[in-house]
DNA sequence: AGCGAAGGACGGATGACCAAACCTTTTCTC
DNA sequence: GAGAAAAGGTTTGGTCATCCGTCCTTCGCT
């Protein structure tokens, strides 16, 4: 390496880590749209039978051309997830039911390590952050989530839906935007993993425990203990995935 | 609001987060581009005098054309950080000295307290994934960057050059390249935000205590003490950026 | 002298995205 | 019943980022 400058490279640097050369690869806004929407739909934060915003507002509020919107739009409604309606009182609205989620592809599963990492940290973010700011307002609003938790142990869908509420909750609670939008993208790629194993209510059941001591440490605003039981819940949920999928 | 599915909206979510239909802006490969290679650059991650690969291995590394990449180069050379020699055994170096470093913009400032958060959720996970996986060869080198920083109290520069290999290298220690990229970037906009403040020696040496107490914890494998160990660390520089920047 | 490896420059093809206008359907109101 | 209003649906044309391939220029090594 005849470079102009020599010898000063600190030792332990001299390999550059991968990440500085890594791909550069950004989404389209049309599949960064569909992405987003998508999600939220899976997630149920975009109700079915709610209606989306007229596209003219929407496209504005997404800071995209109505087109790309409609390019969006047109995707999600082929898969099933949207369906639209002309005329006055008309617009889009989310399908209901659902259609049935695909099974997660080979390639998701063979990266369900790198999610749940992602996972934790950002987890462990919002449940330190919210032990310090949450209000009185957001705990009630959390602790009812939690009690229509105890009522789904049966249900998984039904849990599920409010587990992603609860999560998605508690990011609210931090004032952070771009938490919230992490924790959603998150548990939009939870979803993908978990949707297809087996939950028997014991450990539902469980995972309830979790969360009251979390929700109670975060009332405390005991960020510390927060954090570790926020840590030992996902533990819980990366065990059964370990015991599941290949490579555990 | 007559949709076709109503009163299907359970209570609490009849408003959808606004992360939902949150602005969904991609940017050009060009600027990605500038802005991961300008990180590593800024970090020193690619340290002062080293060359970059070839434009022709690079752009294919990077996932991008050869023009989008050169594209980069150029604006990255007019700003100075690197310059290109023609020829055989000629390529694209990082200058020596670096050029000096804008002043944070006034939206830099007015959004830190967003980069602080994002900051603790990239370090928290960082610890406690580090504290389970780091293998004793990680351990020795980030004792010697921690040996580093101890001689570094006088010389800021030295020292946060430091301080990033050590943060950084605690994310290579999780084997996540995720949280590698994730810590590049926040060690990027942190930077952003520290070089224009004042840094007593008394400072740096009570932030040192707590990388040795961080480092310990790490090596004992207790990730509740790591975790806990940086969030004190983290909260260490963001009283003092309280103090000093506006909306503190 | 010439080969080879590097940066430098050009030109066309493609596709994403945008902007603006216009059309069609439906329902509400007078 | 005749608009008016509010929604989705359509068309068109233009701009710009990006890619791909080709060729040029420099300059150290053999």
């Amino acid at each position: 390496m005849a470079s102009p400058a020599e010898g000063r490279v600190p030792a332990g640097t001299l390999t550059p880590p991968e990440a500085v050369f890594a791909r550069v690869r950004s989404q389209t806004a049309f599949e960064e749209t569909v992405d987003q929407l998508g999600t939220a739909i899976k997630l149920g934060l975009l109700p079915a039978g709610s209606r989306l915003p007229p596209e003219r507002e929407l496209c504005a509020r997404l800071g995209i051309a109505r087109s790309t919107l409609r390019q969006a739009l047109t995707a999600l409604s082929q898969s099933g997830h949207v369906f639209a309606t002309r005329g006055r009182h008309g617009g889009t609205f989310v399908s209901d039911p659902q259609p049935p989620a695909h099974p997660p592809s080979p390639d998701t599963l063979a990266r369900w390590h790198e999610t749940c990492d992602r996972r934790l940290a950002v987890e462990l973010g919002v449940a330190v952050l919210a032990a310090e700011r949450a209000q009185p307002a957001d705990l009630d609003a959390l602790d009812e989530v939690a009690l229509a938790l105890e009522d789904a142990l049966e249900d998984f869908p039904a849990y599920r839906q409010a587990d992603i509420r609860l999560h998605v909750g508690l990011a609210e609670a931090t004032r952070s935007a771009r938490l919230v939008r992490e924790m959603t993208e998150v548990q939009g790629a939870m979803t993908d993993l978990i949707s297809y194993i087996a939950h028997p209510p014991e450990i539902l059941s469980s995972s309830n425990a979790q969360h009251r001591r979390l929700l109670a440490a975060v009332r405390e605003g005991d960020s510390n203990r927060a954090a570790q039981e926020m840590t030992e819940h996902l533990k819980g949920t990366e065990h059964v995935l370990a015991g599941l999928l290949p490579g555990g």
